[in-house]
DNA sequence: TTGAAAGCGCTAACAA
DNA sequence: TTGTTAGCGCTTTCAA
């Protein structure tokens, strides 16, 4: 059976008032019951009863993440690194993490809306923000504490993380102008996505300044997964004028361009050169190894996490915003030779 | 704020008690107030405190899962998915899901202590089983309800799924054997994992059946990520008395050991084959697409939360255990030259 | 068919 | 320094 602070009471003859408080620290028990107290909780086991605790403090002490999945197969490296980064930091600052799975649209809200209801959490970290973000107009409505990994469109007056798409897609095309290349085409993600729009920005200004401009027939769209980037690549490279370089939005997709080009015998790094965007693990050891932006997603979910806590406990108040500026990590993919150029 | 039962009984002037009898459906309540009650409860947009409804019912609708993390570059696309096939289950099941990484060790059975003595979660699912595993042991010696994915050595006395990996390695061996190689090398897993020991005999016995045995050299062990794969197929390689086939125990290193091979410009598929495990999404797309086996792990994550719903629930009184036959995935990896194939 | 009252395990205002 | 008491929101006996 369960202790209870109860049970602790009854076995040193004190009020369960007296336990409560020796058990939270407070300095108006005598030293000595206190010790006791203590140790008499250690010797039985106690653990708090979180439910009591919680219905009695009126808070949970819990932040919820619900994940946009779209497909079953989902699979996102970058996400598990994220949830690493997001559920080390709540262990340590004594947080639950309660995950959810939802595609978008009306159930993604009503998922939202049952939790806060239902008095379940105390905040949420949203992530992969759209330009029209029902999430976060839903949570700024309902003045309820979240903390966001990117922006939206209209609405940018809450606390969020984001990298900086626009640079780092800037670095990329500074890059890859740099490199004389002029027949480019680029996998964008959902244009609904908020950091679509962002990189494409920084990746057209990037070009237009050394007077490139992207072709429309360059242009196509995919949905992140390696798949997509391998059928996407796969049209552009059949072309009679096919480009000579793949932007992909994320290392996902710039992983399938790859092999879609080495299926039609091309050599990636020189008769083709490709980039992607995270940096996820696997880029580092593909071959060749992709040439990409590094975003610290694991340190992002951490920061988010402290940030959301932070608004929670009203620690701060005003909008927090941070920026990170990624850096463009040369790899083979681009045509880098010495594959000892790292690190 | 907050709506409760109480805002409700004084709107609709009648007690508490009765409002919740009629919000819970029971029938001895005049059909009238009922539906007064259940229209009026919509109206203001009432959800039950779930805290007060868990300390009042003594138990917690939620299950928890304790990943075990050895990086904080945790990547792994498999966890993705499983993850995906629990949480979608348990939301159909109006279960929460409390996700929580730790590394393996102490840390880790404290965290399952937690959050049992807190009265946090109704059941675990235990993942990636060791062959002496603690987690299972102390889980059994609490009578503390749980499903794992996998068996441990010694114990075996509860309810699990588990892929046949000794069936699945049977596969691949009989396969590479057929194809006449006889230089074989394998990237296993970490020994104390369960499933590096079924998966392990599988592939002896497999080959042994075809007279070919593994040279000690041959044999190396892995931690399941790419760079492994990478490191280990690199120096496998590099021998003057190279193998003609790896043998990788998930997709993950087996990906990283193509690049590795083709870093040093063999071609995957013709002078060295390279199979896998798993079957995660990537597979499909990398280059040259991967042989491998395939594991359900999006259906096995949701069975696994089904078959512990029951067990909390009782409806279930004996053991459940499911044994998954994988199938094998022939592509381009071992040799496979009709890229239309599959599908 | 309804309501009063107890209690799940805990915290905290107030009194002693 | 300690204990009494009320109450968080809900369910559930028991009585009316």
């Amino acid at each position: 059976m369960k202790v209870t602070i109860k049970d602790i009471a009854k076995k040193v003859n004190r009020s369960i008032t007296t336990v409560s408080r020796a058990l939270n620290g407070y300095d108006d028990v005598s030293s000595k019951t206190k010790a006791l107290i203590i140790k008499t909780a250690q010797e039985m086991g106690y653990t708090p009863n979180t439910f009591a605790q919680r219905l009695q403090k009126q808070f949970t002490d819990t932040i919820g993440l619900i994940l946009p999945t779209f497909s079953p197969r989902f699979a996102d490296p970058y996400f598990s690194e994220l949830l690493a980064g997001i559920g080390n930091k709540a262990a340590t600052l004594d947080y639950d993490l309660l995950v959810s799975t939802r595609a978008p649209g009306e159930q993604e809200i009503e998922a939202y809306r049952k939790l806060i209801e239902g008095g379940r959490v105390d905040g949420f970290i949203v992530v992969r923000t759209r330009k029209q973000d029902a999430r976060i107009d839903y949570l700024i409505d309902r003045e309820f504490p979240f903390a966001a990994f990117g922006r939206s469109e209209k609405n940018s007056d809450y606390s969020y993380v984001e990298e900086d798409g626009y640079y780092g897609m800037q670095l990329i095309a500074e890059y890859i102008a740099g490199l004389g290349h002029k027949d480019i085409a680029v996998i964008i993600s959902d244009p609904m996505l908020n950091f679509t729009g962002e990189r494409m920005s920084g990746l057209r200004d990037g070009l237009s300044s050394h007077n490139i401009s992207l072709k429309n027939e360059f242009i196509r769209t995919g949905d992140l997964t390696q798949k997509s980037g391998y059928d996407n690549a796969l049209e552009l490279l059949k072309r009679s004028d096919r480009p000579t370089v793949i932007i992909a939005f994320n290392d996902l997709m710039a992983l399938g361009a790859m092999s879609a080009a080495q299926e039609l015998s091309l050599e990636v790094g020189r008769d083709v050169l490709v980039t992607g965007f995270d940096d996820i693990p696997m880029s580092e050891h593909s071959h060749p190894p992709l040439t990409t932006v590094r975003q610290p997603v694991y340190t992002i979910g951490g920061m988010l996490c402290e940030m959301l806590i932070k608004i929670i406990k009203k620690e701060i108040t005003t909008h927090q915003q941070e920026l990170f500026k990624p850096a463009l990590v040369i790899r083979q993919s681009t045509g880098e030779v010495d594959s000892l150029s790292e690190e």
